[in-house]
DNA sequence: ACCTGAACACCGTTCAAGT
DNA sequence: ACCTGAACACCGTTCAAGT
C-alpha cells in the first residue's frame, strides 16, 4: 500500500512489487473479506497490476497460499503454555492450537479448504509435541497421543468456524433435531435443538483425551 | 441411462427426465469422478440437455446438493448395532458413522465442503442418540455426550478422507516432521515422519471420549 | 410445463510480445 | 528481469424466446 522512498518509484511499466507483497496483500485480502476474495484477478486489482504480474511473481495460486500459511504460521508460532501438572501443560499447549485458529478465522479457514492445515499450525504442534515428550512419552507413544489430540481439536475446529450463517436454516443441526420424531426424551430434542457451544463441549472432550494418554 | 417404456419417448423437444434423474445421475458423477466432476453444465452434458433444463428442475446447485445429500442419507440409515454394555453399543453406533462416511468417500467430502454433514449424517446421529438415551442420559447430558462423540469422529473423517495426493509431498505432515529440529527424541520425529493410520488413532481416541460420558 | 440459445459476470492459467 | 494484452477453457446463473 505505502510507496516510500526505499522502493524504486514507478518508472515506466516496473510496479516495484515482489512476492512478499503479493502475500502480504493477499493475507489482509483473506482477513478482511474471507477465503472466497481471495482470487488472482482480485489481488492483482489490488495491486494495481495485470494477473500476470501476479503470477510472473508467485507462480500459482496454489504456491501463493502456501506462502501465505507459512507466513502467518511463522507468525502464530509464539504462544505461552501454562500449568504444572503434566496433564495441565499439554492441555495448555492443545488450547494453544485452538486460540490461534480462532485469531485467525479467515486464514484457518483457508488451509482447511487447501490442505495446508499441517502447515499452518506446524509450530504449535512442536510446542505440543515437547510438552508430550516433557510428559514422559517418545515415539509411537508420543506420536499417538499428538495425532489423538490434534484430531480432536481438529474435529471441533470444523464445527466452530464454519460459517453456519451460509447454510440454510432448515439444514442446520438444530432444525434437524427439532424436526426429529424418532422416540427420544423431549428435553434431549430440546437441548439439542439449540446451537451448539463448540467451546465448552471441547473443553470437556479435551480433558478426556489428555487423561486417556498423559500418565497423571 | 436406461430410456425404457415406462418414460415418455422424447417427442420433439422433451427430455422426459424429473428431479429424480437428475439427482441420479448427480450421485453417480459425485462417486465415480469424486465431488469437484459435479458442475452443472458437466450434469446437463450428462443428461444430453441443457443447463437451464438442468436449472429449471433442480433450481439451483446447492438445492440440487441438499438433494443428492438427503437421498444417500436416507439410503445410509440402516445399519446394525452391535454390543452388550452400554459403553459398546454406543462405540458401536459411533463406528457406524465413521463406517458410512468411509463406504461414501466422495459424497462426505461434498457434505463436508458445502456445510450438509448435519443432515448427510442424521439418520446415524438419531441412531447415536438412542443409545446414549440407553445408557441412562438424557437432556443435556445426552447432547453433551452425542455432541462430543460427533466431534470426535468428524475430526478424524477429515484428517482421513482429505485427499492427500492432492498436496505437495514437501507439504505434508510427515515431511514437515521429518525436517523438524526442535529437540524433539529422534524415535519421536521418526513416528511422526510415517503417514498416520488414522483408523486405529480413532478407535483409541473414541474409547476414551465414550469412556468419559457413558458411565460403566 | 418444459426446454433452448445467448449472454453476463466471473474463475485459473498460458502465450506472445513489449521494454 | 519484469510487465502487458489477449486469449483459452472453464464456472454458476439469468433472460427472452420457443413449443
Amino acid at each position: 500500500m505505502s510507496q516510500n522512498a526505499t522502493h524504486a518509484v514507478n518508472t515506466g511499466r516496473r510496479a516495484g512489487l515482489d512476492r512478499a507483497d503479493m502475500v502480504a496483500v493477499a493475507l489482509h485480502l483473506v482477513e478482511s473479506e474471507g477465503p472466497a476474495a481471495l482470487t488472482m484477478r482480485r489481488l492483482a486489482a489490488e495491486l494495481n497490476v495485470t494477473t500476470n504480474t501476479v503470477y510472473w511473481h508467485v507462480g500459482s495460486r496454489d504456491e501463493l497460499i502456501a506462502e501465505l500459511i507459512r507466513t502467518r504460521s511463522t507468525q502464530m508460532a509464539e504462544r505461552e503454555i501454562s500449568g504444572s501438572t503434566a496433564r495441565q501443560r499439554v492441555t495448555s499447549a492443545a488450547h494453544n492450537v485452538w486460540d490461534s485458529a480462532f485469531a485467525n478465522r479467515a486464514v484457518t479457514s483457508l488451509a482447511h479448504q487447501t490442505g495446508t492445515t499441517a502447515l499452518l499450525e506446524h509450530p504449535l504442534e512442536v510446542a505440543l509435541a515437547h510438552e508430550i515428550e516433557a510428559a514422559g512419552l517418545t515415539g509411537e507413544d508420543a506420536a499417538l497421543a499428538l495425532r489423538s489430540i490434534l484430531s480432536t481439536v481438529g474435529g471441533f475446529l470444523v464445527g466452530a468456524l464454519r460459517d453456519e450463517s451460509a447454510i440454510p436454516t432448515h439444514l442446520r443441526a438444530p432444525a434437524l433435531w427439532s424436526m426429529t420424531k424418532a422416540g427420544l426424551d423431549p428435553a434431549t430434542i430440546a437441548a439439542l435443538s439449540e446451537p451448539t457451544d463448540h467451546a465448552s463441549v471441547f473443553v470437556t472432550t479435551l480433558e478426556a483425551v489428555v487423561a486417556a494418554h498423559i500418565p497423571a
